[in-house]
DNA sequence: AACTCGGGGGT
DNA sequence: ACCCCAGAGTT
């Protein structure tokens, strides 16, 4: 039978435990798993992070900051998270709010279709479960901008219920401790390391500890992640499409009733590309176009 | 399986 | 310049 020697923190990686090539190579005795998990916690206790939406169990905060930080930096979703929720504090506000409202205080978080998610999230959440967040990893799933990784989540931290998930710190930990010497690492190869080694009595604690233990990782290795069968980089943002798309939902969130030549001329861009961006943002639901001119509603 | 979607800070 | 961020939805 196989053991796994985890890394040692600030130690590189050590030959003598030979490469996982296969999953069915990992076998996780009591001893290794306990062993996993208390360098987990014991880093935990020292350093875990103090962040707002761990401060709460209420659904609808917790929701906010997982979409909020959905391929977003914590960093970046502390200044939006407090503010968000202040000016839309619960879910019967926020289905109630005008879109453009939603998109101004979304300003700068990126990945601005989550801001409509989240309206959508909240209306259905009012209209058809009386207000209040389902518990299950699959209901949860059903909403728009909800997916496995986020429902997961949900489902652990404001109901403390045992799931099993991974998203970029969870998998970056796993292929750091458990595939030191392996390339291309499959999700599935991972999950079900995850599922054994999760902590049944406190998920939520366990995840958080996860997390941050991944964030650790990222500071002190080269990206494990780069290992992972998933890995892509990603196209460069400076000219891109969406940098424009980004541009005018900016100025439409400002001033409604523009007309796309204003668009055009205000933001310097050419014809044809701003009137397939103007038709996606349409398509989409950002914006609506009343006699020529586009206001977002 | 491969794209697209934001914007910013770190290095 | 390059990196990548508590992913999801569409093609």
């Amino acid at each position: 039978m196989k053991t796994v020697k985890p890394n040692i923190l600030k130690e590189k990686s050590n030959s003598t435990l030979g490469p996982y090539r296969c999953n069915s190579e990992v076998k996780l005795t009591a001893a290794v798993i306990r062993k996993f998990q208390d360098e987990i916690y014991s880093f935990y206790k020292k350093n875990g992070r103090d962040l707002p939406w761990r401060m709460t169990s209420d659904p609808y905060h917790i929701l906010v900051s997982e979409i909020m930080l959905q391929q977003t930096q914590v960093q970046r979703v502390m200044e939006k998270y407090e503010l968000f929720i202040r000016i839309f504090p619960d879910f019967y506000s926020l289905s109630n709010a005008p879109l453009q409202k939603i998109l101004k205080t979304w300003q700068g978080m990126g990945y601005n279709r989550r801001a409509i998610a989240l309206k959508k999230i909240a209306q259905k959440i009012v209209n058809e479960f009386d207000g209040n967040l389902p518990t299950s990893v699959e209901t949860l799933m059903t909403f728009p901008g909800i997916g496995r990784a986020t429902a997961s989540a949900i489902a652990a931290f404001a109901f403390q219920c045992t799931t099993v998930f991974i998203e970029t710190n969870i998998r970056r930990v796993f292929i750091h401790y458990f595939f030191p010497d392996t390339e291309n690492v499959k999700d599935s190869d991972i999950l079900p390391l995850v599922e054994k080694t999760v902590c049944t009595s406190n998920p939520r604690e366990w995840y958080y500890a996860l997390m941050d233990y991944g964030v650790m990782v990222k500071q002190n290795y080269e990206n494990p992640n780069r290992k992972s069968a998933h890995y892509k980089r990603q196209s460069p943002f400076e000219g891109s499409n969406r940098q424009i798309r980004g541009m005018v939902l900016k100025l439409l969130v400002q001033e409604p009733n523009i007309s796309a030549r204003q668009i055009g001329q205000k933001l310097n861009t050419h014809k044809d590309k701003l009137e397939y961006i103007i038709a996606q943002l349409v398509k989409e639901g950002f914006i609506k176009k009343i006699r020529g001119k586009f206001t977002v509603r």
